[in-house]
DNA sequence: CAACATACGGAGGCTGCCTCCGCTTTTTCA
DNA sequence: TGAAAAAGCGGAGGCAGCCTCCGTATGTTG
């Protein structure tokens, strides 16, 4: 990432490159304990540098929490090749990478909502990022579907904003353990009891 | 409602009462079109009344917000007397009141948020609406649990912030047609191939 | 029609977002 | 090495929104 979207034969001065590393440490601790909708002048006085600085490193609020999800890219897309190579059953697969991408989608307390935003408005910075992910749902969506483990109606995207949306949720089920476990497997199950054969209920 | 809270022996001014019936009026309005993140002192303003006056009446914005919703209380209590009466069949009954839940807490762009704080929150006035609706969600799906309609495991609590989770999806998947029908389609079913039949592919 | 209770208005304090421009630091190059 | 030029920094200040406080206006009561 460095110096890539300036076409500038100039490397950036050290002075910038050492604030902005700086502000994206305080940054991923600033959000781990106060959440993304924390105050970003707080952030920028914790990191020691003027308003100024902050908003021309990260002009807003999902600049930001692009830049920091950019480190976690990393580890995500590990995770996806791990589970491709070591996980031969898709159904399985699929499960996994949703436990994964779910993760990532908590990482901060708050993130759900700028990356569901993020889905619709393609200006925004995580735009890109939500994009690739769901690029990657669907793609497991498809090997499960082959293999006849997942419903061909559902489609990646949906299953991404499902993500989002049992994430989102998480942050108020947290009093109630089961709750997030509960809710992950209706995304897989649903609720309505497998109706096997279409001989419905008819009072037995 | 009227002077239910307060225990004088006095009614309250004339007033006053107008003030907040217009001061409603104005805000649903208001919030239709502009969504339940506003500006509260817009509201005022439209409403023709100081910044005092609102907050007297509506502390918060989510004493506004449930005061709002008390209106809408009474068609969705009649929507679930009439689902009981007319549907024999308690699955559907299910989810013929999921559906009116999800278009109850849609009502407002940006309702979900507010109503997923309020499940947890039992400071909120917000709270005990929710609760209500928990409830009487518990009630349906105990039904078709019992007419084997719906899994043992799911709950109530469940089911709604499921609800909520999917209403607040929507918000974001407005440019796409097909994403709410579809997810409330994965809420029911889920994401999973019927396991029984894996092996049986072609049917009915 | 007092006099009393009640409610209103909006100024003002506070926080957060973001911009702008004078000043400092770094880099370049002679 | 030491200017000049380029790049970046700081924080004051403008703006918007939340909410409170208290002098004033308006209903209500006898």
């Amino acid at each position: 990432m460095t110096s890539s979207t300036e076409a500038s034969g100039r490397r950036p001065r050290t002075d910038k490159q050492r604030n902005r590393m700086h502000l994206l440490q305080v940054a991923e601790q600033h959000f781990t304990e106060h959440g993304v909708t924390s105050s970003l002048e707080a952030i920028a006085k914790r990191a020691g540098v003027g308003a100024g600085t902050f908003y021309r490193h990260f002009p807003s609020r999902e600049a930001l929490l692009a830049a920091l999800l950019q480190a976690r890219a990393e580890q995500l897309v590990a995770r996806r090749e791990a589970i491709r190579q070591q996980e031969s059953d898709t159904t399985t697969a699929l499960t996994l990478w949703l436990d994964a991408l779910s993760e990532w989608a908590t990482a901060f307390d708050g993130l759900p909502e700028p990356l569901r935003a993020a889905v619709t408005e393609d200006t925004s910075p995580l735009a890109l990022t939500c994009q690739g992910y769901i690029t990657t749902t669907d793609e497991f969506l498809h090997a499960a579907r082959r293999d006849g483990g997942a419903r061909p109606e559902v489609r990646g995207r949906d299953l991404f904003l499902g993500v989002l949306a049992m994430s989102w949720v998480r942050g108020a089920a947290m009093a109630d353990e089961a709750s997030p476990q509960a809710l992950s497997a209706l995304m897989r199950t649903g609720w309505a009891a497998p109706a096997a054969s279409a001989e419905t209920a008819s009072n037995p």
